[in-house]
DNA sequence: CCCCTTGTTCAAAAATAATTGAACAGTGAA
DNA sequence: TTCACTGTTCAATTATTTTTGAACAAGGGG
């Protein structure tokens, strides 16, 4: 290949209509607690009928290619992305999951559930803690606090595979 | 009121249950995507058994009384604390709602819903301007994506229902 | 083996969000 | 009406998160 213009330079700019799919995009991905690099990104592999690779992203979206291999590396994680064949054997290139189940179930898999793992863990030491409160009505009182809030975070657990269940499909 | 010592200065600082249970909260808090302080403000309400008034959050928590008035405002519209009487009848106190369905129905009702909302109009709009597409295909390839993405944001809306109901006792 | 290309990492910089605090509005007692 | 006190607002500051970019592995091809 004589010179800069290495992949097919096929899809100069962004469109309107793409922008706009990207903007919403980042919204949803916002709302969940997520910079908006991972938002642009998916956005792009949402709306783009064929492959794209790690350098589109970054010529497309005009981020770092930092940017676009730590916002891949989360899309993967989660699922909500997989990796296809391209024009370039050299390349990984991408395509958008759009199972909602598996994007759903991704982000509980690992935003959620290690969160509340790790709550309950916590919730447990606290009540051995509370335990060697010599006060009883003062030590009842944190225990029953304790308590509620270990069966809000069970309650949750409980909802997270019914919410799978509903979500997908 | 002699001087400084206004309010009953009963409870001078913090221990280590309190601190920890407070931690608590904000971590849940932040789950949601709300700022430390709004999580810091509601765990001490949860974890005093009377009522708590500003200048007490002020000085239990070490934060400023702008932050305490405008995460007040937050956890009042979201439904999370109510307001009692106390000690001191020209204040306001509050005491945290500890029903999980109060707190899921108000995170719903002032974040999500509107979110979805404002995103399945823009989605209508971004709709019509795809009606102008030339290219048969590319016209059929975008409807078909926004239409995906209009499902999601409905099938999320129909799921808030169900989520209050399951998690509301 | 060397070189060129792809993609990752991580400290530094930039962007964004949260917090502060001083000015202000509201209220009621004197 | 004035004063004293409670609580709110918002521009400026501070803290946190995100993004960048240069250095660095990894892995073919020649």
């Amino acid at each position: 290949m004589p010179n800069g213009e290495s992949r097919a330079e096929t899809l100069k700019e962004l469109n309107e209509i793409e922008r706009q799919m990207i903007g919403f995009c980042c919204d949803g991905v916002r709302l969940v607690g997520m910079p908006k690099s991972i938002g642009e990104i998916y956005g792009l592999l949402y709306v783009s009928p064929g492959p794209i690779c790690l350098d589109d992203l970054v010529e497309k979206l005009g981020i770092s290619k930092g940017s676009a291999s730590q916002g891949l590396k989360v899309l993967r994680s989660l699922g909500a992305i997989q990796e296809v064949e391209g024009a370039d054997s050299r390349r990984t290139y991408f395509k958008a999951d759009m199972r909602l189940k598996q994007l759903v179930g991704g982000f509980i898999r690992e935003e959620v559930r290690p969160h509340l793992q790790s709550g309950e863990e916590k919730l447990k030491a606290l009540a051995e803690v509370v335990e060697g409160e010599e006060d009883p009505e003062t030590r009842e009182f944190y225990l029953d606090r304790i308590a509620k809030l270990d069966r809000w975070s069970k309650k949750a657990r409980l909802v997270l595979p019914l919410l799978q269940k509903v979500l997908g499909e």
